[in-house]
DNA sequence: CCCCTTTTCTAGCATTGCTAGATTATCTAG
DNA sequence: CTAGATAATCTAGCAATGCTAGAAAAGGGG
C-alpha cells in the first residue's frame, strides 16, 4: 500500500514543519510568543493537529527543538576543537559554545531554561546529552570522574545565561574566554 | 495627621504581606502556581489590590522579591568570606553560593531566570547587584578588570542551574566546589 | 457510486494577567 | 452626630492562553 507510505511521508514533513516554525518564532519573539494558535496558523492548519503530532503539546515541541540543539552544539563543539589541542582547544570550545548560545538565544533556552521541571527521560535526549559532555571531557583531557567537565561546563553555561542577561560587560568576553581557558587547560 | 501615618503602616505591611505570599507560593509550586487570584487570595484581599501596591503586575512584584534575593545572597557571601582568606575562603564562598541557590530555588529562579527581558534599570537594583559581585572579588583578590569575577560567578551561577535541572550529579558535588576553588584561587 | 475510516475543523472550556466602573468604607467639615 | 466628599475595595468582565470534545469534511475500498 503506498497511499500510506505517502502518507506517513507528509506527516514526517508537517511534523518538521511544526518545529521549524516553532523555533523561528521563538527565535523571533521569544518562547512566550510561540502559543498553538500562531503555530497553527504558521502551518496553515488548525490547532488540533498540533496535538496529533505532539500529544504533549508546546512542552514536547519545545523539548524536541532542544533535542535538535543539543545535537547541534555538540558538532559545534567538536568542529572548534578538531584539529587542536590543549589550551587552543579549551579557548576554541569555549568561544565556539558561547557563541552558539549567543546565536540562538531561544534554542539555548529552550535546552535548559524552560523545561525546568520536565526530565529528560527518553533514551534519545540521554544519549545526546552524554555525547555532549563527552565532548567537553575529551577535549579537557578529563579521564577522572568528570568533576573537571562538570565545573567547566558549568562556567560555560553560567556565562552564556549572565551575558544574554546582560550582566557582564560585553567587551570583557574574549578576556573571560582567556580566563576559563587558562584555568581549564592543564 | 496620625490618620496618614497608620495607613502609610499598613500599607507597606501588606506590600510585604504580598511578597512574603508570592515568595511563599514560588517555593512551593514554582513561579507558574503564583497566579494573581492566588495571591490575592492569600492575602485576604481582590485581586485588583495587588495592583495598586505593585502596578507592574507579576513582574513587578518578582523583581522585587529577587531584589530581596540578591541582598540576602550577598550576605551569605560575606558571611562565607569572613574569618577566611585564600582557597578556604574561594571553597566556603562557592559551597555557599551553589546552598543558598538550592535551599531557595524560586527565589533565586526569580533573580535571573525569569525575568531576562527586564532589565534592572533601577539604582537600588544596580547597587545590590554591585555589592553581591563586589563580594565575589574581594575574596577572589581580583583588582583587575573583574574578568576573573566574572568567570568565577559564571561557574557558581552555571552549576546552581545544572544541578537544579538535574544534570550534574549530586555526589560530585564537593569535586566540583573542590575543581573551581582550586582553579580560582591564587 | 456508496459507505466507512481517517483527517480536519469549529466551537468551546477553564485559566491566565489585568482593568474599568460600581460599591462600600473612611475621614472631614459643619 | 450627621451629610458629603474622598479614598479604598470589590464585582464583573475582557482578551489571550493551552487544550479538547464533537461535528464536518475528505479520502479510500468495495
Amino acid at each position: 500500500m503506498p497511499a500510506a507510505d505517502a502518507r506517513a511521508r507528509r506527516m514526517e514533513e508537517r511534523r518538521q514543519r511544526i518545529l521549524d516554525a516553532a523555533r523561528a518564532t521563538a527565535e523571533d519573539g521569544g518562547w512566550a510568543s510561540v502559543t498553538s494558535r500562531r503555530l497553527a496558523d504558521a502551518i496553515g492548519y488548525s490547532q488540533p493537529v498540533l496535538y496529533g503530532h505532539f500529544p504533549g503539546g508546546k512542552t514536547e515541541i519545545m523539548r524536541t527543538v532542544a533535542l535538535a540543539g543539543f545535537a547541534e552544539l555538540t558538532a559545534a563543539t567538536r568542529a572548534a576543537a578538531s584539529g587542536r589541542a590543549g589550551r587552543p582547544a579549551v579557548t576554541a570550545v569555549a568561544a565556539a559554545y558561547l557563541d552558539f548560545a549567543a546565536a540562538h538565544p531561544a534554542l539555548y533556552e529552550a535546552m535548559f531554561q524552560l523545561p525546568l521541571d520536565v526530565h529528560f527521560a527518553s533514551d534519545d535526549s540521554e544519549a545526546e546529552l552524554r555525547a555532549g559532555f563527552d565532548a567537553l571531557a575529551s577535549v579537557l583531557g578529563d579521564d577522572g570522574g568528570g568533576a573537571v567537565t562538570e565545573a567547566f561546563w558549568s562556567a560555560l553555561h553560567g556565562m552564556s545565561l549572565l551575558e544574554r542577561a546582560g550582566r557582564m560587560r560585553p567587551e570583557h568576553r574574549p578576556a573571560r574566554v582567556a580566563e576559563v581557558a587558562a584555568r581549564f587547560s592543564g
